[in-house]
Formats: C-alpha cells, structure tokens, sequence
DNA sequence: CAGTATTTTAGACTTGTTCCAATCTTGGAG
DNA sequence: CTCCAAGATTGGAACAAGTCTAAAATACTG
C-alpha cells in the first residue's frame, strides 16, 4: 500500500470515461462529474457551485462548455423541461423518460420499458425520420400534494 | 344582404371565442387569433410581425401577455420544443404530439390514438399525480433528407 | 355615454446561455 | 524530464427569450 496509485473506492473512474471519451482529463471537468454522480438532474448553475464548493472555484462559462463536450461526446444527457433551465444526468444510453413537477420543478425518472429510440412511434409519421421519441409526464409530487390539498395552496401556487 | 353585420365567411367568429372565454374582444387580440389560424406552431415574434402586418403594429409585449391570456384560458395551446423559442396553436383539446426536425425546427402535428390526456402512464409514477405525458418525437424532416444524404451537408449540419 | 376595470405600450430588467480573445493546462514528442 | 501545440479555461461582453413596471389607451357595464 503506502504510496500506490489512489483509485478511490467511492467513485467510478472519471478520468478513464473521460480519456475513454477522447476528452482531456482536467479538475473541472472530473468535478463536473463528480456533481453530476451527486446531483441528478442538475442545472448548470447549481452544478457550478457545487464544482466550486470542491475546487474552490470555476467559471459558469466553464462549466456550460464542458458540459457541451460532454453532450457532444454522449456521456451526459441534457434535458429540457418546459419552464425549466437545462438539466443534465450521467444516465446516458437508456433512453428513460421524465416527470416533472408542475409545482415545483422536481424531475424524476422513469424507466422505458422498450429501453432503446425510438422507443415510441406515431401512426403516420409525415415522412420524418424519426430517431428520438422524447416523453415528459406532468403531474404534482408528493411533496406538493400534500402542502396542496387546501385552497390556502391553490392561491399559494397561483401566487408563486 | 347589405347592411346586416358581417360575419366573415372565411374565419372562425373569433370574437365571440373570446367572449365565450370570458376575455374581451380587442384589435390585438383578434389579429393574434387571425394569425394563429394562418401560421400553425408560431413563436411570439413571429406572431407579432404578421399582427403588425395586419394591424400595422403591435408591441411585442402585447403579443407576449394577449398569448399567455390565451392560454390562460385555454383557448391555444403552448409548447416548448427543447431549443427552440416557445410555439403557439389553436388546436386545443385533443392532446395531440409533434414531431420536430432536428436540422431546421420545422414542426408537425401527430395525432394521439389516445386523444385525452394523459394519453400514456409509465410503470411507476413515483407517487406522482400526473396528468400529461407530453410526446416530443426527434428527426429529420423529409425537405432536410433531401438535402442532407451527402457528407457536403453533413458539414453544413454540423456547422450550423 | 361615463366610469371603471382591463388592456396595451415603451422601456428597463432578468435569466439562461453563447461568443470572444487572451491566458493557462494537458498530453505527447523528443 | 522539458517543451510545445492543441485544447481548455476565463472574464467580459453580447445575446435571445421572456417578464415587470407604471402610465396611457380602450372596452365593456350600467
Ligand atoms: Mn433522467
Ligand atoms: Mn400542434
Ligand atoms: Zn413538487
Ligand atoms: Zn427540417
């Protein structure tokens, strides 16, 4: 032991997926990764700070382009919920789909039961090529149901 | 003929849409409407300029607040297709899907086989109270197929 | 046809995101 | 190792879409 190389037990190889992905190894970029395995769902912004709050700091311009590459080379999904800011996720390549609160916000997700896109096909499909069916279910977590029965609520959301 | 009150066989009595949602009757919000039927799945700026056309002018903000009445009130329909600015239509009611085109954005109504929402329910809804599963379907449309076949236009897509 | 509630408007502002050109870092060649 | 070119990061400006404001204009009610 001693002075061998220190794989950390409690995270996956960031630095392998990254080269495996041709990318650069560079802090930013491993502490993108490491808040995208805390935070699911994460909006750049929040992943800014979060990178920051490890390494002391990073720009949010940073943090967009890198997780553009990370788009760009298919090791994380981004999302776009109606209202929302991007959202992104390491579950990538399963083609899952999303609720999202219309109260608020909070997305959460739902495996596919085909699994791979296009998971879903249209009747008549106007002659697109369809690679891509994308399906966001709208409801109220159960957090907001319950603070939501009473008409104090009602106006609450109205409100906000 | 002559003098009785003209109801204009080519449009919808779209003022009396509006007072039957409770909404009063105004220049701008007539021309939203008549562009509405023109234009299907149009942004806010894009209606604005063919109200002006029609009016002479309006301010973008008008279009802005005469649109979120609107679907307010439920008498147009609002989507957000990822990356796109947000598109607005007077089929309402139906719960219909869209296919987008992942080269120029072009969108297109598919008819639910289900028609009432939500017209899909995942496995597990998490304790969710969902009430819309909102279908986006991904592709190429056929104008871009034709253009697209060659590594020239792969380039093009790329760039653009 | 007057009065009040609602709508329209210009303009400032916010939020989320992209572009830029200068500076720093990484991974590979020597 | 050490050097360097390609690639990554940065602050700052710029941008797009949309919201907020408070004042002026207009639509419906009585
Ligand atoms: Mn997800
Ligand atoms: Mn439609
Ligand atoms: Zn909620
Ligand atoms: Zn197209």
């Amino acid at each position: 032991m001693g002075s061998e190389a220190r794989t950390n037990q409690d995270e996956p190889d960031f630095a392998e997926l990254l080269r495996g992905a041709k990318l650069r190894v560079t802090a930013s970029r491993l502490g993108v990764l490491r808040s995208l395995a805390r935070l699911s769902h994460a909006d750049a912004e929040t992943i800014a700070s979060e990178v920051t709050s490890q390494l002391g700091s990073v720009s949010t311009q940073t943090v967009y382009s890198v997780l553009a590459a990370f788009v760009e080379a298919g090791i994380v999904r981004r999302i776009e919920p109606a209202g929302h800011p991007a959202l992104h996720e390491l579950r990538v390549g399963d083609n899952h789909h999303h609720i999202v609160c219309r109260t608020c916000g909070t997305t959460t997700d739902v495996d596919c039961v085909v699994g791979k896109r296009p998971c879903l096909t249209p009747s008549e499909t106007h002659g697109y090529l369809l690679d891509e069916a994308e399906v966001t279910f709208w409801g109220i977590c159960p957090g907001c149901q319950e603070r939501g029965g009473t008409l104090q609520s009602r106006a609450l959301l109205q409100g906000a």
